[in-house]
DNA sequence: ACATCATTCAATTAATTTATTGAATGTAAC
DNA sequence: GTTACATTCAATAAATTAATTGAATGATGT
């Protein structure tokens, strides 16, 4: 008995959603968003083996969802294209208005008591335009010169404790990371906040803002 | 040792995409896109036992995917709003673009030789406005009778044979199903154009014509 | 051409998920 | 209250998927 069109493509649907099935595999997609990326340092990153990383991007690439190339000894990884970027905002989307858990998490660590309330995007633009406020990226180094806010400063957050001298007092900070779950914003705005700087998250990392149509510097 | 908060949001946003990481239950969303359906009748239409789609259901459920109510003896589900839809189309919009294994399933069994390209829903309701089209709903009648578009005609395809002295030879005929994959439309045109019937496919189906704020009658 | 080394493949084991069955639950109708 | 019946739960076996290891591949640079 062959099998129709429909349970054919219908399979092919369900293997794109599997392939998102996983822990590992989102995280390493939430890097891959932020630039091209070798097996060794996203595995790094992600806490995986290298083969074991090697095989999730394999299963990633399989879906369609991430795209390869060679670049000398190295095999970069990309997101296939910015649609991707969609379909995991629409993944946590549901998540996030549907899933107690969710809601759960963000109450328990994402406290956002003391206006924890973010500022979005326009917002964000015409603060800059005023040249009223501080952009602040705390993502690593490599990640802030492979893209990042026009005029924005580089603190990754581990480094954050030993550079508060670089951040003005008076100004107001806008902080962002890789994405509207991204921890470092959240707690980098913890951080700040205990030493008395003015500063709050923006609603989402750079490959949202990238994706607005929005200009990036340094790309 | 306890798990950070991202381990514990990218848990939460797996299990929502592992959700939809089977043939049937993307088949059983389908469905329920349509209209609230029990678990008696969403079984036999999926191909599969009460038990077994219960299970997939309440798979569905606790991933935030789908909501119920119990209307008498009867538990009537449905999904949990309209982003589930956005959702779904996030995952074929990439798989249609990335897996050459869609393409060739389209190729094989889509055969689009014959201007089988689809209307437009904008093009649809011009045509609509100007009298000159006959729209056709191939879907069985109870999800006609559900929702159906202004002034569509219901000719479930099971029927379609017995029934052609209904359809206007001289009139264009739109017809329209589940939604962009839906196979009824498909071979519902097949089948009027081996007989000489003037007849395309509406890009998509009621679902997506009801999440894009146009008119549903008989809802 | 050879040595190096990042990456992938292949094979094994462990862990999850699926389908299936029969029993349990809970509502409606009598 | 009792019966009938749709649905869900629980338990099992079958199937699929994940993680882990060591070997193989293939491009680079000398």
């Amino acid at each position: 008995m062959s099998i129709g069109p429909k349970q054919a493509l219908y399979a092919a649907f369900a293997s794109v959603a599997r392939a998102l099935g996983s822990q590992h595999r989102l995280e390493i997609v939430e890097h891959l968003a932020q630039g091209e990326r070798g097996v060794e340092s996203l595995a790094e990153r992600v806490g995986l083996s290298i083969a074991n990383a090697s095989q999730h991007l394999q299963h990633l690439r399989r879906a369609g969802l991430v795209a390869s190339r060679r670049d000398g000894k190295y095999v970069l990884y990309r997101l296939a294209d910015e649609s991707v970027l969609g379909l995991t905002a629409a993944i946590s989307g549901v998540a996030e208005r549907h899933l107690a858990e969710v809601d759960r998490i963000r109450r328990s660590y994402f406290d956002d008591r003391d206006g924890m309330e973010p500022v979005s995007r326009e917002e964000l633009l015409r603060r800059t335009r005023e040249g009223l406020v501080t952009v602040l990226d705390v993502r690593p180094l490599d990640e802030f010169e492979a893209g990042h806010l026009p005029g924005a400063v580089n603190i990754p957050l581990s480094e954050l404790e030993a550079r508060l001298a670089e951040l003005d007092p008076d100004q107001e900070i806008v902080a962002y990371c890789r994405g509207p779950w991204c921890v470092l914003s959240f707690e980098a705005v913890a951080a700040l906040r205990a030493r008395g700087f003015k500063v709050r998250r923006l609603e989402d990392g750079l490959p949202e803002w990238r994706a607005a149509g929005l200009p990036v510097e340094g790309a």
